[in-house]
DNA sequence: AAAAGAATAGGACAATCGTCCTATTCTGTC
DNA sequence: GACAGAATAGGACGATTGTCCTATTCTTTT
């Protein structure tokens, strides 16, 4: 096996496992037995636990970007990519209804710790946020539009902790509507021609 | 020290030490040191520190039962209750600033070590929830009052998250504002006479 | 087929974890 | 002031943690 795939299956099951279990509850032989490599084998790929946790940051940052920017393609008007932000609560439901969000538990996680890659798994959030925040100035709310992308992120991620507490699938269908009502509000009417 | 006190004080320092690092992070020689008492005299008290896990969140029960019955008498009209629940989103925006909701992060965080103490911490939630429910059915919403609690619940639960993840105060108290707003729209207007 | 370098396995390491045990100190009672 | 029981201190325990080192296996090149 070449050293790069090695380590794309390591940050694989690292965010996988990290995302199920927490970043401290799990250790190197829960990883090991994930990829089925010797525990020692390790640090020829990582040299410490922090340096995969970056790696798995970066890969979430990676892929994060690419989905933005498919949303950004495949959704004609803004309101429709907006609309592809909220449904991933959908999409995702068995996952979430589990082990909640993966980008929020990490941060909190992450948070308590006062780790240092607190900052680097913020940038998660902050792509969301600009992201979002784009789409409603595109929608016509230039000045609220940082504030629109805060109450939507705050919503999703409540959406999931409770969805979570409560192992609820119901509840996230009926907050999902919810906030199709809320988007609504702000999509201006198309111009008649 | 009676056994008693220095019992409560153990839990009082777990409380804390579980609410700001997590509860797998925190050890028994963290809360001896904040006890100011030596590792190995914990099991004269505690049997575990699973134990001490359910002694601190019989504790906060007990404490949230407390407030929610104070609320009740304090709070004339059930929509001045609700206020009050929205309140401590700013009466404690510091250490949520800081350290997310207690509630929400130690669910999730047994949640994802699959810890038994889960259910019993899901009560603290139950708590609130029914205690929202019976606010809204007194507003006059008995078929969706169980609804608007998990709503106004999941709401509290991602200004926390999001307020601890970028530091944000000013984030709190516009989504405070307008928890205030969205409330205002179930308040019944009050019968003439 | 031989040599060179990449990739891996497996164990040693110090530290820390939760747990448990025993000797010691404190506190109240007669 | 002597005694009994409650409360505490301190260390030992096996297991596990992240880290590191070295011997071995695999892969590629000549």
């Amino acid at each position: 096996m070449s050293k790069k795939m090695t380590r794309e299956h390591i940050v694989e099951a690292a965010d996988n496992l990290f995302y199920q279990q927490g970043f401290e509850h799990t250790s190197f032989a829960h990883i090991a037995r994930a990829v089925k490599i010797s525990r020692g084998n390790f640090y020829y790929h990582f040299k410490s636990k922090d340096e995969i946790l970056d790696a798995v940051i970066q890969r979430r940052l990676t892929n994060t970007r690419a989905m933005l920017e498919q949303w950004q393609t495949e959704g004609e008007a803004p309101a429709d990519r907006i609309r592809s932000f909220i449904n991933i609560l959908l999409v995702n439901r068995d996952k979430i209804k589990r082990y909640g969000c993966p980008l929020g538990t990490l941060t909190t996680e992450l948070s308590k710790l006062n780790h240092i890659g607190q900052s680097e798994a913020n940038k998660l959030f902050s792509l969301f946020r600009a992201w979002l925040a784009r789409q409603f100035e595109q929608l016509g709310h230039k000045d609220e539009a940082d504030t629109l992308a805060m109450h939507l992120l705050a919503r999703s991620q409540g959406v999931a902790t409770l969805a979570s507490a409560f192992n609820d699938e119901t509840f996230i269908k009926q907050e999902v509507e919810q906030l199709y009502r809320w988007l609504s509000v702000y999509i201006k009417p198309k111009p008649e021609h």
